[in-house]
DNA sequence: CAGTGGTCTAGACCACACT
DNA sequence: GTGTGGTCTAGACCACTGC
């Protein structure tokens, strides 16, 4: 995203739109790809974001400030943070300021966990029960390495984990990250921290989980989901294979869920 | 929504806002409720939507022939019509005008079916093979009648179809639909349309579906099923249950589906 | 009270589609 | 060229929060 904004503003006098936003200088390659100013604010915030000048949980500036430093309109400025905060990037707070998006808001708690109870009301159940069963060293199977944007046998991470609700195991997951950003995850880690996981991801290990892709089937277990499900090998689940993704479209982390749904079912609203 | 946009103008003088936009005259219960004044717009172009005052794939009138209209500024038109846009509603085409939006255009056919193929690159694999089974009429059970707003025993139109992709029965659903608006639905209706099924209650029944919502297990099939689908009884489906929404929030079909998922799987995108 | 986000207006100009 | 949606600005005022 080459522009003109910051240090030269990209209008001359008032009121007029650099004709050219987008475009490199002598580069001719197409047509001049036009690119609206908001866009490229939203792209420097964007930024300051990944650069963490700003942290989870942080007031940014104020949007009168923000247009001070970009050198545009605070009307600008509010159309980019607008998409950002569609995106759950930014939180707006009327009369507090704009917030920098956590996972830690028990608000959003599970906010890519889409398995409810079928009963409505009860929304309580308690939070999960979380069990461990592992957490260790491997290397990437091709599969694993393809679908995180890796090489075959690159370091990873592999955590087993099983919830329960109201005492009853209800999802087993695997989960795979790449061992560098997430180097020193433990065991301990994972069963001290109260909250969800990418809650942890966030304080611990500075990595920011923005959107993730799902992939659900009809499986039958296997012996180990089976025993650690506590139940028949014939009854069938959900398979719930989940990429999530950092800034830039970047995964970070692949997750393969078995979800018992007998008494719970997964909830999607389609618009 | 009250409001004192028609026929008199909310506001003075210029640009100030009506301090009591949302309020009742005398009304003094709770807070006044305060409603921006594009909210009230966004009700009003709703409003003339169910009434078909435009119909599907018709233009609507310009931004500044709505805010003549309606007296208000161009600038809130256009956020009134960005929420809509955003919901599905209306569908913005630069250069050209708004239009009310359709489930009949090519691109968004199967606007609500997230069974994809495993394998992304070939995503034509032809339109689906539709064969009805049957279409016939109905008493809504209490489960039903619970789901579509209704009364137990109401008249009911039900559908059953398989859908097949490269000629392998993948998905065998059943539809409910209450027989007033669907009056004079018929097997013929279903087996002539060609496209989505939301395009012929659109263009048939004046019906259209705004959003819907997905109730998502995994389960064995029934005899029934089990043979429709040309599979054993022991090979696990997706249960699909969807409430499909016109206007107004009124649920007006259901919907429950299942799904072969040996060689597709269910998509779905989390923000 | 001041500061922040939220709404509304009015006017200018740009990008796109059609004629 | 004309008309449509899309962008940008500048300024005013409202609603909410916290001092």
């Amino acid at each position: 995203m080459s522009s003109s904004i910051s240090p030269t503003p990209p209008h001359s006098e008032h009121a007029d739109q650099s004709s050219e936003a987008g475009s490199v200088v002598g580069a001719a390659l197409g047509p001049p790809a036009f690119s609206p100013l908001y866009q490229q604010i939203k792209a420097l915030i964007l930024h300051s974001l990944q650069q963490s000048e700003w942290l989870p949980g942080d007031v940014i500036p104020s949007e009168f400030e923000l247009a001070a430093r970009f050198k545009v309109s605070q009307g600008t400025v509010r159309k980019a943070i607008d998409e950002l905060a569609a995106d759950h990037l930014l939180v707006r707070k009327q009369g507090k300021g704009t917030f920098v998006a956590t996972h830690t808001e028990h608000q959003v708690q599970y906010r890519f966990l889409r398995l409810k109870p079928d009963l409505g009301t009860i929304q309580s159940e308690g939070p999960a029960q979380r069990n461990i069963v592992f957490c260790k060293k491997v290397r990437a199977t091709a599969e694993v390495a393809t679908l995180l944007g890796m090489r075959t046998s690159d370091a990873l991470i592999q955590v087993r984990r099983v919830l329960s609700f109201a005492s009853i195991p209800t999802i087993c997951e695997d989960l795979w990250l790449p061992a560098g950003p997430f180097k020193g995850l433990s065991v301990e880690h994972l069963s001290e921290h109260h909250g969800a996981m990418y809650s942890l991801f966030e304080t611990e290990f500075g990595v920011r989980m923005v959107r993730a892709s799902e992939r659900i089937k009809a499986v039958l277990p296997d012996e180990q989901a089976a025993q650690l499900l506590q139940v028949a090998a014939s009854i069938p689940l959900l398979s719930v294979e989940r990429i999530a993704f950092t800034y830039n479209d970047t995964p970070m982390e692949l997750r393969r869920g078995l979800y018992l749904t007998d008494t719970h079912h997964y909830q999607n609203d389609l618009n």
